[in-house]
DNA sequence: CTTCCAAGAAGGATCGTTCGTTTTCCTGCT
DNA sequence: AGCAGGAAAACGAACGATCCTTCTTGGAAG
């Protein structure tokens, strides 16, 4: 009986799709997803074209799956924080949410503060891109909710419903990156301490940890 | 002599670029640019592809044109607020800050927060749109700057160096624009009280008009 | 009649994708 | 162990579609 064996190994073949994404992800990064054509991917990449679309069916397919390594990167760097005992005070959980895509960003193959720029501009056409936003988003905002309800089960006053402002630190990271993305500043530290010493001085500090 | 005559006034043909911008700003604004053809273009604004590259060379001047107006549109709303006697308190100024977009989106002929994403998004790539932002963005922080060491000139205390908290007053608007766009959510009302309990929780209130 | 605006088909270029061919490498037999 | 067979992977030229732009033609206004 004659069976048909992998010519090459699972691992290898997921290798070979990594291989791609970074190509594309140093491309999209560099010049947006519409600006960056399949030959640019492909020469990124050195492979040929029909290699390509062996591991991935369309460019759209290569783009879902860059933006979705974006998203649920960035997410899963903020996990750690949402199970810390004691819960941290919105000073820290600001000041923690502001370094996180920072510290991403010497990660990535390509900068990542222009490519999240074109992550959140796709999302707002694409169906797909809109769920996967609209889940991450959400779920970020839920654990943020969480982590002050517990903050203020320990005796502390948000003075503002944890479901409330939960969104405003949200933007405080989205606007660093849009700024820093756009003009390369402020600094991650000044930006980190002044929203800190924002929320210490109204009450929702201390950085000091209950204990 | 013989003169050449303009068939129409200047007032007609600036008018003309008008309509076709308005049918751009609506197609950018759904689609993006890169997303959105010539085509699209010519066909909302109900002209023909000759007509459109009499009023502009290419699709970049019409790109470049729309984005401009974008930026100095919503740069042009906060103008009012810099000249206010006495200074409003940084609660104030962000509560104004947040409002602003949201009555500039009532007003423009496609929705303006996707819009703006995208002119962000492209900023990051296109050195013309990326001098404007530059511009734009670093004459917003200086005006805000200026207000808060007005307002503290007026014995009040900051706690934060004014050029310092300029940027998190932006990064909160920024960070609404993109919400909003992405998952249509917080509202305004309910996004600028968190943000103006915020500000006065740290001492930078009070949000009550002067006057 | 002259002049200029508008129209829309056509051109030239680029794009994403496919497909026939070549190369590579695993398998099974001698 | 070494060779032959074959299937999968890689290549890259080519295709059809779409894009931006131009240019010729028609028509309206002064």
């Amino acid at each position: 009986m004659i069976r048909t064996v992998p010519k090459v190994s699972d691992a290898h073949r997921e290798q070979r799709r990594e291989q791609i994404l970074i190509a594309a992800w140093k491309c999209f990064a560099r010049n947006g997803f519409h600006s960056t054509s399949m030959a640019d991917v492909i020469s990124e990449a050195g492979l040929s074209a029909g290699a390509v679309y062996l591991y991935f069916r369309s460019k759209e397919e290569i783009i879902l799956a860059v933006a979705g390594q974006v998203f649920t990167g960035i997410a899963g760097r903020m996990a750690e924080l949402f199970e810390r005992e004691p819960p941290p005070s919105p000073a820290e959980v600001a000041g923690f949410l502001i370094e996180q895509p920072v510290l991403a960003r010497a990660q990535t193959p390509g900068d990542l503060f222009p490519l999240l720029l074109a992550v959140w501009a796709e999302a707002t056409r694409n169906p797909i891109l809109a769920d996967l936003a609209d889940e991450i988003l959400g779920a970020l905002r839920q654990q943020i909710t969480r982590l002050f309800e517990r903050w203020e089960s320990t005796g502390q006053d948000l003075r503002i419903p944890a479901r409330d402002l939960a969104p405003v630190l949200v933007s405080l990271v989205q606007g660093f990156v849009t700024q820093q993305a756009l003009v390369g500043n402020p600094s991650p530290e000044t930006y980190r301490q002044s929203v800190v010493a924002l929320f210490d001085a109204a009450g929702l500090g201390p950085a000091q940890p209950a204990g």
